[in-house]
DNA sequence: GTCTATACTCTGATAGAC
DNA sequence: GTCTATCAGAGTATAGAC
């Protein structure tokens, strides 16, 4: 048993992944995509039809796999807003840490295929905007933290979280450091960020 | 006077540059390039040799026309830092609100060509790191500001104004609004991420 | 479902006239 | 320097056997 039969889609999708990441969807052939699943040619487009297809395919399931988690933690009620800042921060600094290229890959796919983009918001469906809203509008009328907007903190928060694995390659010819000191940079900042928002909205 | 005479080089550098950055290169066509310039196909191959070696002089003139400016900026030894905060802020948010789409093309390239930037790191130089880190060091022992690394201060500046622009397809979708609204997000920005960072810093 | 062989298009690149 | 014409190769996609 070598290949369980009905894998081959999955082999496929999951290799589709790792050659578009690294060499974008326009640069990624499909002959490269075949191999590294190591399935036949001809095969790549009997389950996908076309290599644009396969390629919306790749993208959509990629946002879905963290998009979700993340807007399920801002909606939570139970959650305190630091206790979401602590948990947004940790997953995907921890996420995009453990898949290098992700971040790089979706940013370009995202401003080449913006129509995809919508497909796939409508789908997917929105962060809960309101509910960080009414939750600051009330710690603010409390008097617990300065005054902002729901929309900078979750742009500020997820800016912090992933541009940095997006731009690792620069940053870390940039900053210099020996190898793995970007390692370690990126390990810490799940903290870093969430400490840091947290002092920013110190009333 | 139609076409100045030696502005053909120019000409297709400019056009490269705009398709390239809404193609992403491999998906860029140098026949496309030479249609936009409004120059022969030939001329293309001409001026620059291949189509990898124009891409790498679009992306070099690109990242050296920015990057120096902050590099600057963040060197100067008068200004304080929170003008330096607020200067870069400014320049960059400004910087990417013009170009739309140069953000999500850096970091798409960046993570594809690595030894590019490389080599265009050790050309460029690097940021002044020290010269922030001993501003932020005395700040601290003077009791005006919260400790923090000069690298985390400069990366949280950083990706809190180009993130934004570079995820713009996708926020824009996610965060809903109507025509425009986005446009007024990004361009109050720049004071927003300056006033977020320095509230952060308060000891 | 999987394979081989192949068709056909697109596109980077050049040769050579002007 | 600029143009036309064209080639050579790469790469997507399919037809058809097994």
């Amino acid at each position: 048993m070598v290949k369980p039969a009905g894998d081959t889609k999955a082999l496929i999708l999951e290799a589709a992944l790792r050659v578009f990441a690294r060499s974008g969807t326009a640069g990624a052939r499909t002959r490269e995509i075949a191999a590294e699943a190591g399935v036949n040619n001809a095969l790549v487009h009997y389950y996908f039809g076309t290599k644009a297809q396969l390629a919306e395919a790749v993208f959509a399931q990629t946002i879905e796999g963290f998009l979700p988690g993340v807007f399920g933690v801002l909606a939570e009620p139970a959650l305190s807003l630091e206790t979401k800042i602590r948990e947004v921060a940790s997953r995907q600094v921890a996420f995009h840490y453990s898949h290098p290229w992700l971040a790089g890959y979706l940013l370009s796919e995202i401003h080449t295929h913006p129509q995809v983009v919508r497909a796939l918001v409508a789908k997917t469906g929105r962060p809960p905007v309101h509910v960080i809203r009414d939750q600051v509008d009330q710690a603010v009328a409390a008097g617990e933290i300065r005054p902002i907007s729901a929309e900078s903190l979750i742009v500020n928060l997820i800016s912090m979280c992933v541009f940095p694995s997006a731009a690792r390659p620069l940053l870390e010819q940039l900053l210099g450091g020996n190898e793995g000191t970007f390692d370690v940079f990126l390990k810490e900042r799940s903290t870093h960020v969430a400490d840091f928002i947290i002092a920013a909205l110190r009333p």
